[in-house]
DNA sequence: TTGTAAGCGTTATCAA
DNA sequence: TTGATAACGCTTACAA
């Protein structure tokens, strides 16, 4: 910017006519203007290649187009394709997709939607998982409260700290397919490799394995929750942990697809074969999970339409105004070949 | 946004002075403000929790905050690692990183610079290879000098057919790395997947490949170059092709490494052994290209690093205004285990 | 040290 | 059918 932009005010004198009629025309406005001066302002915008600053607009109507995407990381194909998912449904409506990478801290969350309030998103889209972390909740609340206050929507895929509209992935019934799964395949001692300890979503998973368990008459004792980070090394590195209590399980839950991707991928390296030795299992279904050694079985949470779904629902909310309803995604288990049948 | 938002006014009113005493103790201002008052107006921010609207802001400095970020795919790793980059340095400064992910398609990267230019974009990087479209540069020619006049800053990875701050990736020299790792394991009969047909990043690293071997006096015959998309699943529809001419030829070069991948799944799967039966190599050393069987010899080009340069650039120019230069990354082979040596 | 007023690029209101 | 004017929230001369 800087230099000189081009205004309402050049194509009015271009057009010989005022501000407000090439106003008029820009937005199609109900007020007539006549089809002569409308075609020269139209000439004008054209010649001069005029957009309207949005910036402006967005003072004026008290809107900045914004719209505050929240992610832990957009490297993990999790976030990757659901950015990917409401920014195909989004950037298409000239809606401006923000987006913000907060690694899991809590700092860095804060400062984002400290960030997105300065800039009077018009939504924010909490995209990961709840922190677990009192600072958090305290931080967050007033800022949310003020949020509300200036009619932003909030959006919170998995519950939230706090009340906006948190979307349930059922991250804990997705534990207790996977489960059920391998129970039905005759495994009874199954190990846990957790997600991150302060994010709500493991949290849930890591229930909904016990909660089956405990149907079961089934516990999970906590030597066989290992520690993961909801990456591919965290599952590497969880692999060499695992391999000390190898006699003690036949199959393990992994908190996420990424994490049982790493895992198998280091125990193949250890020379333990998946599923012969040791059954596998994952949540998401990412993408690759089809192309692991061997092919995962996991429970998908069809992602990228669950991204198409938020922006669907953005859209409604914001334009139309309406108080639609957000249309949830549906679990499903995908059988492949990292569970043996061992009953 | 809609509802009653907090202004200047209110914290100048609570604080018992003008909004231009908040204004200048928001800012810092070299302007006197007395201790009393300044604290007086700190403690009323506080109180109220405001943030300056910096759409208003905006307006006024004829800044948007806005950066641009222009990707063929964000649900690619090599983009979502630059991104990453991007984001890290940048999100930390109070700039918006706004994210378009085209598709590669010519329209949508129209639509995205309109956007961009109608928010009044501070920056636009153009993060994907150009696309070879006549139509392409011609809408973009005009858009690209009316952003210049404006003064956005305009930032090209890879060369783009339009004049802007265009860095060289070394994308021909890539091929050239690897094929000559190739050439000194002794193969003279290489294989090309190729990636997009209208991408100048394809045709870049296609005529390193070729340069390479006519250095060498052989050359790469067109029905050895194999269609592809820079994506896995382009990788292994590219492996069932090749089967055919599996006898022609002792090793390939994948235009990407998530082709690279996709290739050495399919062959694997269709029980060719690589690189006993034939070799494999890559281009870009993404995160999982150690992870494949066997890991993949590849040429690395740091990406994420690449990001944090992009977002340092961007940095200086907009703030300290000097013009800085950017910072180059360095490519390097990577060896693995996907190349035997025949010679 | 403080404050008034004009203006950034738009649009809504009102008048012509 | 057209246009002057005020206002959105903020900053920046200019005055006091």
């Amino acid at each position: 910017m800087a230099n000189k932009e081009i205004t309402i005010k050049d194509v009015a004198r271009l057009a010989e006519c005022s501000p407000t009629t090439v106003s008029r025309v820009i937005n199609n406005s109900d007020h007539p203007v006549s089809k002569d001066t409308e075609d020269k302002v139209k000439a004008a915008i054209k010649k001069l290649n005029f957009s309207p600053n949005r910036i402006a607009q967005g003072l004026k109507s008290d809107k900045s187009n914004i719209i505050g995407v929240i992610v832990h990381d957009i490297c993990d194909s999790y976030f990757a394709e659901m950015v990917k998912g409401i920014e195909e449904f989004i950037s298409g409506h000239e809606y401006i997709v923000n987006i913000y990478n907060t690694s899991r801290s809590v700092e860095k969350e804060v400062h984002a939607v400290n960030m997105l309030k300065a800039n009077r998103a018009d939504a924010i889209v909490f995209a990961g998982g709840a922190l677990m972390d009192k600072e958090y909740e305290q931080k967050m609340y007033t800022i949310i409260e003020q949020l509300k206050a200036q009619g932003t929507i909030l959006l919170g895929i998995t519950p939230h700290p706090f009340e906006i509209n948190n979307i349930s992935l059922g991250n804990k019934t997705a534990a207790k397919i996977v489960t059920e799964h391998l129970l039905e395949n005759g495994h009874r001692k199954i190990a846990f490799i957790d997600g991150p300890k302060n994010l709500y979503t493991s949290f849930l998973r890591r229930e909904g394995l016990k909660d089956k368990l405990m149907e079961n008459g089934l516990t999970l004792p906590d030597e066989l929750i290992f520690d993961g980070d909801f990456s591919f090394e965290g599952g590497r590195k969880a692999a060499l942990k695992l391999m000390d209590k190898i006699d003690q399980i036949t199959a393990v839950l992994a908190a996420n697809d990424a994490t049982a991707l790493g895992l198998i991928w280091e125990l193949n390296n250890q020379g333990i074969k998946v599923p012969a030795d040791i059954s596998v299992v994952g949540i998401d279904d990412l993408p690759e999970a089809k192309y692991s050694y061997p092919p995962l079985t996991t429970v998908s949470l069809p992602i990228y339409q669950l991204g198409t779904n938020i922006g669907k629902y953005l859209l409604e909310n914001l334009k139309e105004k309406k108080n639609s309803k957000f249309n949830s995604i549906d679990l499903k288990l995908i059988k492949r070949n990292s569970v043996k049948d061992i009953s």
